[in-house]
DNA sequence: TATGAATGAGAGTTCATTCAT
DNA sequence: AATGAATGAACTCTCATTCAT
């Protein structure tokens, strides 16, 4: 459906070594922060990469810009997912099915987990809401018409959950690795149609996004 | 120029002034703490209470010591929270009271959550869950017996519903202070004793304990 | 003349240790810029003065505020040829003997040139200028006045002239040490009132400090 | 398809293209020095010109070789000037001349000032120095003759005022983009044969070299 | 031959911790 | 006991130069 930029040609395709290296760096970045967190140095990943600091440098301005790359692709994922889950016929199973796969993989990756709550770029989280939101309404939308879902529900609810389990996985780790499987199923509780009211209504998504901008840094800012 | 106190027992009192300084130190870096987050430095603190680093360091043998002050006077402020709970008729009102009470003033003071979510040392765990999990597991009792409360709920749901919302709390930061009541009393549904059954058992205490102990550094070890 | 800020009592005085690693620092770093220029690093500047890095970054913020430092001093002393200069009766003397003075140090240390024509913070250039500008003034008002420098003279042209035989002491260097008195003397020539008219006229203090300020940076900003 | 120009001498003529692109980075190098100085990094160039850095090292051992070949271009425009100045009838023309031309140009190009300036290499100063001193030599001669140029004028005069005349443009910058000509006139006051006295005696040819030879470094030695 | 990817030494800067005053 | 100066490892990022494609 979408053209590569190679396939437009209007970029000249990455040299193959190169294009090797920047998947190395990638992939070590996930392993390096799944391991050590974010606050794992460039040069240690670059060398976990088996390559130069200054080779991490040619591919990403800095340590951030490694980080989005991550993002990037877990993005594509969860997009996946989304577009899998729409293709229910069920939409209670859609909303599951969505928040299971999406969170299975942030469960196993803790550089994963702490790379998407650490995105706070303005633009760049506005490019990835743009992707998911309108995914994330019509799930929702499908489950309020239905009646299965709470009418007040909204995207923010989808991204404060995921944020719930991810910090559920952040301490379950290695000594509990599904237990976020229950917490996901008590929240699930909290979505569904019937449950009680609520005492604050959900984030607008400029307003979710304005905290996700502001909230903690995990990161250095770059210089 | 007399000796007194030092002279007067055999295991000598703290001075008034070292107590002065000591509680001084402590408050000094819950402020700064729930300003700018673990990462402020030692000295930024010392100076906050008017003091030198070098006294910090006579207090406090490194920057973990120094949290772990303010966490057992967090665990005191809980413990008072989960007792006024107990004293209440209502059950259900008793969890929910307790978690709003503990959870506030969590959500309030980002280097609580921090030094509650970042607790690692085994043996501090151990002291913290003891004091916490007789008074919680009570709670918990009473609701299940009045049949208000999931029969298989454990004192780790609560652990994990303060996780929860303390991650909440980190992402809705001063755009959306309150937001995390909503989210709450999602996880509140799932406790309720009729909400669906989890795919997952709750973990033991021990295990929780293990997981704590396991889960990502906030800040550095001490050399 | 002056109350030191001890002797004023508002601030507590400088530890004795510290303040001899100042003045170590001092040194050092006009003995290493003198040698290998500005692009020595505070690192090396720190060890030739048998400190480590951390205790330079403690006495001045960055590179530059340690340069700024050497200014001060330099400027202390070129303040003092200026008064040394009013001090005589004959006005043309005055003016050689402030040149030749201010320019004699300059001549002999490199890294004091460079610190001195790197100058580049507004607010430092006006603190300085304003300190100088008046004593310069009036060296060349009463050279006018008596008819032995050129009318259209301004503080300007003795910036110009320092520039100038700086930039000879520095091809010079060891080769030559005494070289840019030669200079000093041409440049001498052409401020003489008899000299011939100019092509331009002087640029106002305002024009001068603005050139100051935006031309070449000889160290890198601070981050 | 055929080869031509290679098959064709046995001192092979570089390649048309081989020398366009060497014409290219010369021309880049130029124009990025002239803004931003030497500071410039040879990728910035490479890709001014429209080529790759590998390219740069293919023609320029180094970034002092890619400065040495703006020399060699610069020496021929001034030798142009020198000639044309030898060319007036009016000696005293000749002179001024002379150095209102080779000056304007260098006044314009901070890359040029800095690169001429910093010329370090001992043979190539004396191939440079061997072309000019013969032609400077004869125009303060004519001077001298006619009794405009002071008696004791050397070459090495010609080549401080130079180097003091670029420091102002240095200053001078874009503020002041035409400053430097106050400060010619008044250097050319004190080469005139009835300025007075100097105190030094000027530098031999031989001297002059050695100290440009020696004088401070503009760009990091080749590793 | 041309390209640009890779390299790694080195710069500036921060901060937990130690130790002399 | 209190102070704050000193330390140095660690971190991010730059760029001249080399080398695989």
């Amino acid at each position: 459906m979408t053209l590569t930029s190679e396939a437009a040609g209007l970029v000249r395709p990455m040299r193959k070594d190169a294009a090797r290296n920047r998947a190395l760096l990638i992939a070590a970045a996930r392993e390096v922060f799944a391991q050590r967190g974010l606050e794992a140095s460039l040069d240690d990943i670059a060398h976990h990469a088996g390559l130069g600091v200054g080779t991490a440098y040619r591919h990403f301005a800095n340590k951030r810009e490694l980080a989005s790359a991550l993002i990037e692709q877990a993005v594509d994922q969860i997009v996946g997912f989304a577009e899998d889950a729409l293709a229910l016929d069920d939409p209670w199973q859609g909303v599951v099915g969505f928040l299971d796969g999406a969170l299975a993989v942030q469960a196993a990756d803790r550089g994963l987990r702490e790379v998407l709550m650490g995105l706070h770029d303005p633009e760049e989280l506005e490019r990835i809401h743009e992707r998911l939101s309108v995914l994330i309404r019509e799930l929702l939308d499908r489950g309020k018409k239905r009646g299965v879902i709470r009418a007040d529900a909204q995207p923010s609810d989808i991204g404060f959950v995921m944020t719930m389990i991810c910090a559920v996985a952040d301490v379950g780790g290695d000594v509990a690795p599904e237990i976020w499987r229950r917490y996901l199923a008590m929240c699930l509780e909290g979505l569904k149609a019937d449950a009680a009211s609520l005492p604050m209504p959900a984030l607008s998504e400029p307003d979710f996004r304005k905290a996700m901008a502001t909230h903690k840094e995990c990161m250095a800012r770059p210089t």
